[in-house]
DNA sequence: ACCTGAACACCGTTCAAGT
DNA sequence: ACCTGAACACCGTTCAAGT
């Protein structure tokens, strides 16, 4: 069923690993919308085996987030043993801003329609699970209000990020008082009122979230 | 030097509110990426009188947002006058969430390239000088804390509406939860600690934006 | 088994010809 | 003074021919 079974041959290894190095950075220098042929070039490879590697332009950006969502996990997994969990916990996202501030043209990717891709669904489910664990120990200590949940945080989180796209070069502060904004509100404060419904669990989300294949909007 | 001069002809002003007509219900049906030609058929002219009227795709989309933008800071101005100065804060908050959610396509437009663009950049000091004046209302009551600005307000605003996009169709009460969140970081709190820097003035960010005809990406 | 670049389809934009 | 649709340019994708 997988879809990387046989490795491939030593030339198309090589030139599959140029694309994705060669897109990576013409994205993060001038945004998603560098050209296939551009890309192809800076690899020295024909625009063909571009795709012949991606299936279309929108697979191979998908390659290059699904890589950077692996390492968000992996820096996420590393805080679960910090030695406090609440600072564990907003370390991690102001490290996940920082990603994005770095790999913004990555990033622009996220957004609904992209969720309906079950490569970057997989990856949005590990981010909401380490999310889930780093907030679960915070909230054991007493100091992040129980009431709030991974996938709040991670609203908040994107959103920071869609902000930071707009304004971080503008005014750097900015994204740190953001930080500091959210950190206001997830703090525990017997006096604040509690937030209305309930955070949905990782399980409900992956039902809701919308079925590979589904149709795209065009 | 203003661009809207002499009236138009007959035929050409109505030709002119058809096209505008016409993007603004297939941009919130099928988002940002309907051809020119499905939009000029829409609206009974050809694609040539389409861009008579606005030099490119994007200069209609601006059209179209400009107007959104102006609707916003109207109900935010007839909030001025509202007894609970609070109230009507998180009423505007609200209000523009909402917008969003109708309009996704138009303010899926609203990232720092679009502001490189003067008539979007008029509309958008607009709505930061409307949310500023709702904003010292609210502090003056000693219920907001004192040390938040406008801009950082519009930040989070912006955040939970990209959220929004992505998310309120799979839970709405999530957006709810965000609003509350806002709230709980905004609550003025004796224990809370001071936010880091401080929020641009509506004058540094003037000058600080992107100067119009910058070169955008591409 | 994989590579290549010419050819195709699609979409934003222009412009010569019309009224 | 404005309208139109054929023509152009650009870019993602395909595919016949090559190794």
């Amino acid at each position: 069923m997988s879809a990387t079974q046989r490795p491939l041959r030593a030339d198309a290894e090589r030139n599959r690993r140029r694309l994705l190095e060669a897109a990576q950075t013409l994205f993060r220098e001038r945004g998603l919308d560098v050209g296939v042929a551009e890309i192809a070039d800076a690899a020295g490879v024909g625009r063909g085996t571009l795709f012949r590697n991606f299936a279309s332009k929108e697979d191979l950006i998908a390659a290059i987030v699904a890589e950077r969502m692996r390492a968000a996990v992996q820096s996420g997994e590393a805080l679960l043993h910090a030695g406090d969990p609440t600072d564990a916990l907003f370390r991690f996202i102001a490290e996940m801003v920082g990603r994005q501030q770095l790999d913004r043209a990555l990033f622009e990717a996220l957004d609904d329609s992209w969720l309906t891709r079950k490569d970057i669904r997989a990856g949005h489910a590990e981010i909401v699970g380490v999310l889930d664990r780093l907030l679960t120990r915070a909230q054991a200590t007493g100091e992040v209000r129980q009431d709030v949940g991974a996938m709040d945080l991670l609203i908040m989180l994107k959103g920071t990020c869609a902000a930071a796209t707009s304004y971080a070069h503008i005014d750097p502060e900015i994204i740190d008082r953001q930080l500091d904004l959210i950190r206001a509100g997830i703090t525990a404060n017997p006096a604040a009122r509690p937030l209305r419904g309930r955070s949905p669990t990782l399980q409900e989300l992956e039902q809701k979230l919308p079925a590979d294949g589904a149709v795209q909007r065009r």
